[in-house]
DNA sequence: CGGGGTTTTGAGACCGGTCAAACGCCGTGG
DNA sequence: CCACGGCGTTTGACCGGTCTCAAAACCCCG
């Protein structure tokens, strides 16, 4: 460990796309214990965990850097261990979509285990760590740890299930239940990291936010002002304070 | 096998929610074998699974027949090996929204993994046959079959990176595209069932397809009237033939 | 031949997108 | 220190698509 290596770590490069890039220049700054990993994906229930010797690398990410995954054979996945990054998927050439905002034991690359590609991008909002997870080390530890199975399964299934913005943009509601979702869930999200869940910032701006919420930019601004001017929130340039937490959830089932 | 037992599998239903349901009353079938299970879930790569004396029970579900999922103990998955469901989820009390149709292959139950209890319900919406897989058998043939772990996260990946519907409204897409989208997915499912591809029976109402788009059901018929007046599809009831398939995809990126 | 549920059609209102322009923040360079 | 210029943000006016509500047509089934 503490070694350095190069981030696309895919080997041979057959299928990149022709796009201009700029690969996250990374290196290894620690590493992480089969324990530690089980605690940021919140896996409880899995005995000896303590006993396995495997560690896993990390990768760093400055802020502004991307992991650009897409195209790139998929023979690791990543874990969140600090700071704050936003997912795209492209459709059309030049507009991508953004998919989601990781952080603290989030995980990323999922979905090119199935194809062997992956299929989107990660850029760091933040200066980022993430923890690095050999395929093949999971396919060894799963031989190891029985429960690992089951865990996994647990872990893809509460990424699927979590998303609520996602979920709320498909039952039809409205910019502010959209919008106030998001908020409710990223103070959740905060609070659950460590950070106040009341006060905040914002790593991304407001058309990455309008991207994801699937809306144009300025209706996530005038709905921020709306939320401010009912006195829900505070909002001053990408610092969040939220006033009354729970007429903001009450707002997530309005409808359109 | 051959043996009889209700559905509701969990065992203790304590939490069981006070909602009027009509329990799929079920009854083993067949079996399948390990081999037949990875390929419904078109997992190809795992050597020794002919090998695998391990056989899965089968659940039957009539037309209209439910498997009242929500609040049961989460202790198996499914993978529907016949026949056509709708799965919703409940949101506010009374409106649920649609979530997916499933059909030959895909797999049912993840959701429950991570919280131990089903967040979704399942309708048939013709006679269904289900394979089940119990967790516990899960864990073990994991630990028989090493290449597994993987295996169950590309199906799981795979359901995550489709579902392109879901992608679609998202992405903002008009409501021209997401039922070009949809009906364009449909028909590639179909086709790939071994059913035909360009003349296909929509088994779900106009309202489940609206639901599922998240718009007016109104709006799904007006669409569906126009795309006929344009000669790309014909539509006669549920029966859909598709006349320009390649029309019909290109629609899929019209903006909104 | 009803009766209920599904599908279809029509008219009007409203939300949210689009376009255009001004504002504020901030790093750069004179 | 201040002017400049780029980028992100904000505001306003207008337009179109989609929802809503209401009612009619249609189908399946008893």
């Amino acid at each position: 460990m503490h070694s350095t290596f190069p981030i696309p770590l895919g080997g041979h490069t057959a299928f990149t796309p022709p796009l201009p890039r700029q690969h996250g220049v990374t290196h290894a700054a620690s590493s992480s214990s089969f324990a530690n990993v089980c605690e940021l994906l919140r896996i409880c229930d899995l005995p000896d965990c303590e006993q396995e010797p495997h560690r896993f690398r990390h990768a760093l990410l400055h802020s502004g850097q991307s992991l650009h995954l897409i195209g790139q054979q998929c023979d690791q996945l990543f874990v969140v261990k600090t700071g704050f990054l936003k997912t795209t998927q492209m459709g059309e050439p030049g507009k991508q979509q953004v998919f989601s905002f990781p952080m603290r034991g989030d995980m990323l690359g999922i979905d090119g285990i199935a194809s062997g590609r992956h299929t989107l991008e990660a850029v760091a909002l933040s200066d980022c760590e993430l923890v690095l997870i050999p395929l093949d080390d999971l396919t060894l530890l799963g031989r190891r740890h029985p429960g690992l199975q089951l865990a996994m399964c647990s872990v893809m299934g509460r990424n699927l299930a979590r998303a609520p913005v996602l979920i709320g943009a498909r039952a039809g509601l409205g910019t502010r239940a959209r919008v106030a979702r998001f908020l409710t869930y990223q103070a959740e999200r905060h609070a659950a990291c460590g950070f106040s869940g009341n006060t905040f910032t914002l790593r991304m701006q407001r058309e990455d936010i309008a991207n994801y919420l699937c809306m144009a930019t300025e209706t996530v601004i005038r709905t921020l002002g709306m939320l401010e001017g009912e006195g829900l929130i505070a909002v001053n340039r990408r610092l969040i304070r939220i006033h009354d937490a729970a007429a903001l959830r009450n707002l997530q089932r309005d409808r359109r």
